[in-house]
DNA sequence: AAATGTATGTTGTTAAAACAACAAAGGGAG
DNA sequence: CTCCCTTTGTTGTTTTAACAACATACATTT
């Protein structure tokens, strides 16, 4: 086992590699092997276990009753999946799991992890809050994915979030993380009408855009 | 202090009010009232506290930088704000938190609840173990948000609402929480044209539909 | 430099949903 | 029962964004 790569994930990141060694045993950890395209967990049974992928890439897809596949997310090394589902055990997963690659999974009992080991295991503490730490960051994620797609029109997505990355970086002169594609994926909209609305703001004179470089005019 | 109250909200839920006036005092738990309109956090500054509402309703909004204001939610008596910045000390607000109606708030000093005291107050394990029970489910709940609203057209994210409440409930027939008016918000599109598009889909043979009473028809 | 491929911008057409205004249905209260 | 109010459905118009197809710019490789 990795435990220097354990060491840098979010989970486990603030323990030494001597704490992760404890930990792991303490919660009775399994490694396990996925074949490309295999599932790793089906919709509707329940999520016992926190998966960390330790090699590989996973995807987290939504079956609807009609037989469509959405994909909703794909879990790179080091990051955790199910874990939402681990933490509310009556909760059925809605979503299944599939190896996106080879991969080798990391299973946490989560009622091991839940049930704080009593006082013996002190790094546990630190697991349960880089758990809640987890948890917190992707609902910020999800609000603010939220935030930014409640607007109808493309104008109004782009400049809310636009308005948030100049708050974020304390600058109206930015550099974005995406891609017109991904910019349009993101904000649900088309891509060649997100370039076309940007063209618009900019006869606006609401801001300047070069690729993913903008910079945001106030109004006068 | 109202510790009955306290039990029956999802943070101190399976708690006896003993154990919940232990945790407090251990906690350094204040309470605050505000009256009407005023402000509880302004965006930017961290949130150091946990909120819950004892008494009254708060609202979370978003302010962009153009001064527009966007309500985000609404924060009824016993539920808890500020959770998510809580577990994230370092993230400085993006909402701000005023008071919907004079209200009481107990706050609880985030810190404190995160750092487990030593064996003596095992109570607040199950503090713990709640919140991230609330983080979990609000996850859920800003996931499926997402999803439902992912497809371009209302038929998709009706047929992708509708679906998911079917497969919840496990019966093809069933009757949703919300008004035309509220699923329409809740969907993100115009009321009228959701009625509409039901009223196609009606024709189409999907679904019967009443009111909120709906019964989803295979396809053939 | 030429060639290929990807990303981005542009345009026109079409389809869809927002919007507005109204009609009909349901649900209480008097 | 009648009146009033809320909710829902209907229709027509207008706006908007999706879609498709193409042109341009940029980057990378040979």
């Amino acid at each position: 086992m990795d435990y220097h790569f354990l060491s840098k994930t979010p989970l486990f990141c603030g323990s030494t590699e001597e704490d992760i060694r404890s930990i792991l045993s303490c919660l009775g950890a399994a490694e396990k092997h996925y074949e490309k395209g295999s599932t790793i967990y089906h919709a509707g049974e329940p999520a016992k276990a926190i998966g960390l992928v330790l090699s590989g890439r996973v995807q987290i897809e939504n079956d609807d009753c009609w037989g469509n596949k959405n994909l909703l997310d794909s879990v790179e090394e080091g990051m955790i999946f199910a874990e939402t589902y681990a933490c509310l055990p009556k909760e059925p997963l809605q979503v299944s799991v599939t190896a996106a690659e080879n991969s080798d999974i990391l299973f946490l009992n989560a009622a091991r992890v839940l049930q704080t080991c009593s006082g013996a295991c002190e790094h546990h503490t630190r697991l349960i809050r880089n758990l809640l730490a987890v948890l917190a960051q992707k609902n910020l994620i999800l609000s603010r994915k939220i935030l930014h797609t409640s607007s109808k029109s493309i104008r109004g997505r782009l400049l809310s979030y636009l308005s948030f990355q100049a708050a974020t970086r304390g600058s109206y002169e930015f550099t974005i993380p995406f891609n017109r594609q991904q910019l349009a994926d993101y904000l649900g909209v088309d891509r060649s009408a997100l370039s076309h609305e940007i063209g618009k703001m900019h006869k606006d004179g609401l801001l300047e855009a070069d690729r993913n470089h903008f910079i945001l005019r106030g109004r006068p």
